[in-house]
DNA sequence: TATATGATTGCCT
DNA sequence: GGCAATCATATAG
């Protein structure tokens, strides 16, 4: 099975968001294959004011900035960026358009497809099978990616993503697709950029920004649901 | 230089 | 369903 090439990922991050869904993330560890089938993605855009460091990136003029870590945003396409939230998720994404343009695509859900027995050494957190990588962070624990602090950068930061030990594979396309805002931003929540399977147990549980902040306003008005 | 906060998770009640 | 953990980065002063 031949990877997904660079190419693939020379595209805008909200055509490349939803064709990823049903395509397989294969991550080659010491202790074998890892994989699962990738059922929610989320598009990181320019002009996206949910991008990281978009302020500095993009100047007060507009102009292109590249400042900070945002500027491997702006990187070749089909390279990963690797973000540490929190102090302890890696979240992976995958950088989109040519280079000196900024986008990427944020992987959040997987359908564990090979070397579960490890995933589940690696996250005996997990209750369940739908549990080992369905969320961001889950799945790079999953898949064997997660660095210890305090290392501020991952070492497959910047990684071309059609070759080991990192790479997708195409998938069959799931049956439907559905999207929405998306989750634990800020900044941007009206935009429907999440992409995601319908239905299926391995989508994350968390609750698109949009739906939160109404309900955050509801209550500011001692509404109850 | 100082402080606020987040593309989250998991454990607690 | 709420909240703590704990640090890099962004933003303000």
């Amino acid at each position: 099975m031949s990877p997904l090439p660079v190419s693939f990922f020379d595209r805008s991050p909200l055509d490349v968001a939803p064709d990823l869904l049903g395509a397989v993330l294969v991550h080659e560890t010491p202790a074998g294959r890892a994989a699962g089938r990738i059922v929610e993605t989320e598009a990181y855009t320019d002009d996206d004011p949910a991008m990281h460091g978009w302020q500095a990136a993009f100047g007060l003029d507009g102009r292109v900035v590249p400042a900070g870590r945002a500027a491997d945003l702006f990187g070749p396409p089909g390279t990963t960026y690797l973000y540490k939230v929190y102090y302890r998720s890696w979240l992976l994404n995958v950088v989109c358009l040519p280079e000196g343009q900024a986008g990427a695509v944020l992987v959040r859900a997987l359908e564990p497809t090979d070397g579960l027995e490890a995933m589940r050494e690696r996250r005996p957190a997990a209750r369940s099978e739908r549990e080992l990588a369905n969320g961001p962070g889950k799945l790079t624990e999953a898949l064997g990616l997660w660095i210890a602090p305090p290392a501020a950068r991952h070492p497959l930061h910047g990684h071309r993503v059609d070759a080991p030990p990192l790479w997708f594979e195409p998938g069959e396309p799931p049956p439907a697709v559905a999207t929405s805002s998306r989750i634990g931003v800020s900044r941007g929540a009206d935009r429907a950029y999440r992409f995601f399977v319908p239905g299926h147990p391995c989508v994350s549980p968390g609750e698109p920004s949009d739906q939160r902040l109404a309900r955050r306003s509801a209550s500011q008005f001692g509404s109850r649901p």
